[in-house]
DNA sequence: CGAGGCGTTGACACCCATCAACATGGGTGG
DNA sequence: CCACCCATGTTGATGGGTGTCAACGCCTCG
């Protein structure tokens, strides 16, 4: 089985043994192709099973009582979704293929029954959610103590090192498939301010960003300007770990 | 053993069985004593263990480059503290005791080991992670999409809610330990700004706050201004889940 | 009784939202 | 190949929400 998206991405993380990959193999039902736009799951619905993100970007969001919507994380390839159907019955956000996104369902009974029979499973699950957990409270520093130029610098250093770490490395440049509106709604700011902001980190030499291309002029000036300090990704994989066998 | 707010808290959401006591109890260690002010760990430090709060209310925090602070969430009694210990080598953010301060220690070792051996205490504290990564992604929409009345008043709800959720269900008035630049630096607004949104919420009817006194006047407006629905607070126990008992 | 922490008010400025209008560009049908 | 359309991007004018600054009042505590 070669190294899937997932299984890069927990590698940046703690060492994966073949018992995350074997356990993944066992659980894995069918796929799931969405087109873009289409829904895992809409707020209020219950849960489905866990998914992987194999393909694709998804957003999960919010859309307020007064039609405003928020988006509160980006999934990208070798991102779990809808872990907390372990926990709780129903969604509290919508999930949307942003792009036609491929899934791998997986089916694993609760929490407790995960550890006990697929603890490599388990244990990366928590491990991907803690991950998540991280870029949330980052999120809510950019929100409440950045204004729009650095939350939006900030927002592309993050995808870049994401992207960086499922062996994406842009160099140069990338196509993000977000358009601007997406923009306004991940950064919590309006569509326009969002041209005017994209312009002044053009003026400032940092990225130039057209049609969903985006060019990286200058990172290190990118990252000076956000702020950017990428430790709460948590990169650095632990070395005091040790990678587990399968069983 | 009596009920702990731990324990309180965590029936809440699933059926706690003795096990989960039994874990807590064999995994105890010291008290921690803490004055308000005091932290528990600092940004930058590598993480502590983990640690019930049993008393006081603390604040996980962040202070940026040019000075600002942002909080992130707030633990009170019944909340686990330094979760990611288990996945990250480093934290983030400081937690900082807000008022006078007890915790207990937990020595847990790494959460593959917390698996197998106290199973039963890793579901909680999957569990609990989980409620918290929902107090954030509701703070995101909160920070992203609502203005400053409704995140104060979003804050407030959300704070007689958890409280409830510990049998300190307040009956009209409560003692909340938070001064205005504190909800400034939660709501991601100025300290001034924080006087005028009391002022308005209070010229609504809907509460009153005068030295850490908040007297609610009107639940059902302070939510209907809030837009606060109380589903991402995921109270309602599951039914589907049985108690475990202890070994 | 003084000092310092905290709360409050008003004047003013700035960031960003809103609205309206227009530009661009890719896709579709004729 | 062209004409059209719709989604998206862009600009300028205007206004509101919120930040900043300065000053003052209140209360607690030593």
């Amino acid at each position: 089985m070669s190294a899937t998206d997932v299984i890069r991405k927990l590698s940046g993380f703690f060492p994966v043994g073949e018992e995350l990959k074997a356990d993944i193999a066992a659980l894995k039902r069918e796929q799931v192709e969405l087109d873009a736009g289409e829904s895992l799951i809409r707020a209020g619905e219950p849960y489905a099973d866990i998914h992987i993100l194999e393909k694709g970007w998804m957003l999960r969001m919010r859309i307020t009582p007064d039609g405003a919507r928020q988006i509160v994380n980006i999934a990208m390839p070798g991102d779990f979704l809808c872990f907390n159907t372990l926990m709780f019955q129903t969604s509290q956000f919508d999930i949307v293929a942003k792009t036609p996104a491929t899934l791998a369902r997986l089916q694993t009974g609760s929490f407790r029954e995960l550890m006990m029979r697929h603890p490599g499973l388990a244990e990366a699950l928590v491990w991907a959610n803690a991950h998540e957990e991280s870029l949330l409270a980052e999120r809510v520093v950019s929100l409440g103590r950045r204004d729009a130029t650095q939350r939006l610098a900030h927002v592309l250093c993050e995808i870049v090192a994401r992207l960086s770490l499922i062996d994406r490395k842009p160099n140069g440049m990338l196509i993000v498939p977000l358009i601007q509106e997406d923009f306004a709604d991940i950064l919590g700011i309006s569509i326009i301010h969002v041209v005017r902001t994209f312009k002044r980190l053009s003026e400032l030499g940092a990225v130039e960003y057209r049609s969903r291309r985006l060019v990286l002029k200058d990172t290190a000036k990118l990252q000076e300007i956000a702020g950017f300090e990428g430790e709460y990704l948590h990169f650095s994989q632990r070395k005091d770990l040790r990678p587990v066998a399968a069983e």
